[in-house]
DNA sequence: ACCTGAACACCGTTCAAGT
DNA sequence: ACCTGAACACCGTTCAAGT
């Protein structure tokens, strides 16, 4: 009886893909392998991605890019009871944020950071793909309403997100970028690099860092005299 | 007698395989393809890079990360006479740049950010990849002398240089995924997201909004106040 | 509707062989 | 030293078939 029917969604395809992709490594993600993951034939997962790798790399992009999502069984216990069924529930105007609007700022770019270094190696799917959801657009209306409570208005505003997300997204690609590197050549390390040469015991922490960028980013962003 | 020695180089399938990703895609760079492109067979390319793909890979990005390279044959004429034999040339502490450092600085952010703009299809290669070259050591020390020059000092220097590359990297990678995307559903901008929708019409430049993050990250940067 | 199984046109890489 | 050619163990995807 488990011949046809064996219970295939697309969040345990998604997830499982992300579980091989922590574990693995992108390169590593196969059709196969994730059939065998699911306990399934690799075909059979194109009955739920009609258009194939691209169409599950998309839908991955867009399942980590959703920040605000519930976030229960990632690499915990099996995703047997969740069904996500979350459509004709949200139609209202969504709650407004009691918290000043820096605050918002810094929360969205810790939850943002967050959940992309949680997935560290799907990273190289984010470069070409943006996720066109509506997570997506919610994410952009917290950016415009924090900077226009700023005191910003019209490009300012957009400019200003746009920093904002630029700076997050290469603030993670750098910290997954330091990984792995044996911190500096010694050998590399003469006379021509001398501020190098003595900055070299200085590694101070990446949260710290991320957020001394971040606090002088926002500062200057909402700046009174920021209209270029 | 064009049997053998094919005047295979480094150099000539670093670029040969630029232009393929720049012209089909990442995805489309096939050791196979390579060779064909080469007039070789693919295996030859394994004589010079014997850890195969991944080898390359790392050439790769440290070629295209040497922003300051000559930048000569790119797509123009083939790679017939360059010879690039620089080794034992560049052992003087380099001529002071005589520009003022903020200068310095915004030089290097436009230089770093056309130089990874115009090998866009092949950014996913950065992500995971750190090039372990002098001349990504000479990018750091341009960094660090500019931001002492600015008055910073100890952490502060290295917290500003990680910044300011985090900005530029995140610009760029935003630059990118912004392609190709049918600017904003309309379909999904309902009551909810009241910002964005005002804002809908408001596309700045992307060289403005480039710019303008750039200058307010500086300026926070540099701010006499900025040792948090 | 949902999944299987065989098949096709590719991959990256190894290895022995040529010159 | 530098390149070739065949071979191996994989890929993604199509397609007809099963239930």
């Amino acid at each position: 009886m488990s011949r046809n029917n064996a219970g295939l969604t697309e969040d345990r395809i998604i997830t499982e893909a992300l579980r091989i992709i922590d574990g693995q490594g992108l390169r590593r993600l196969t059709m196969r392998r994730l059939g065998d993951a699911l306990e399934v034939e690799a075909m059979a997962i194109y009955h739920h991605f009609p258009l194939g790798k691209e169409q599950l790399f998309d839908a991955i992009v867009a399942y980590v890019s959703d920040v605000a999502r519930p976030a229960a069984d990632e690499g915990g216990a099996d995703g047997a009871g969740g069904e996500a069924d979350s459509d004709g529930e949200e139609r209202e105007p969504a709650a407004p944020d009691p918290r000043p609007w820096d605050e918002r700022l810094r929360a969205w770019a810790a939850d943002y950071r967050r959940a992309l270094l949680a997935h560290a190696q799907a990273l190289p799917l984010f470069i070409h793909r943006r996720p066109d959801t509506e997570a997506a657009m919610r994410s952009l209306e917290v950016l415009y309403a924090a900077f226009t409570e700023a005191g910003l208005a019209g490009a300012d505003v957009v400019r200003a997100a746009a920093a904002l997300d630029s700076y997050v997204t290469g603030a993670v690609v750098r910290e997954v970028r330091a990984e792995g590197l044996p911190a500096q050549r010694p050998a590399a390390l003469d006379g021509r690099f001398p501020h190098v040469t003595a900055l070299r015991e200085v590694r101070p922490d990446p949260e710290a860092v991320f957020t001394a960028g971040l606090d002088a980013l926002l500062r200057a962003l909402t700046a009174p005299a920021a209209s270029a």
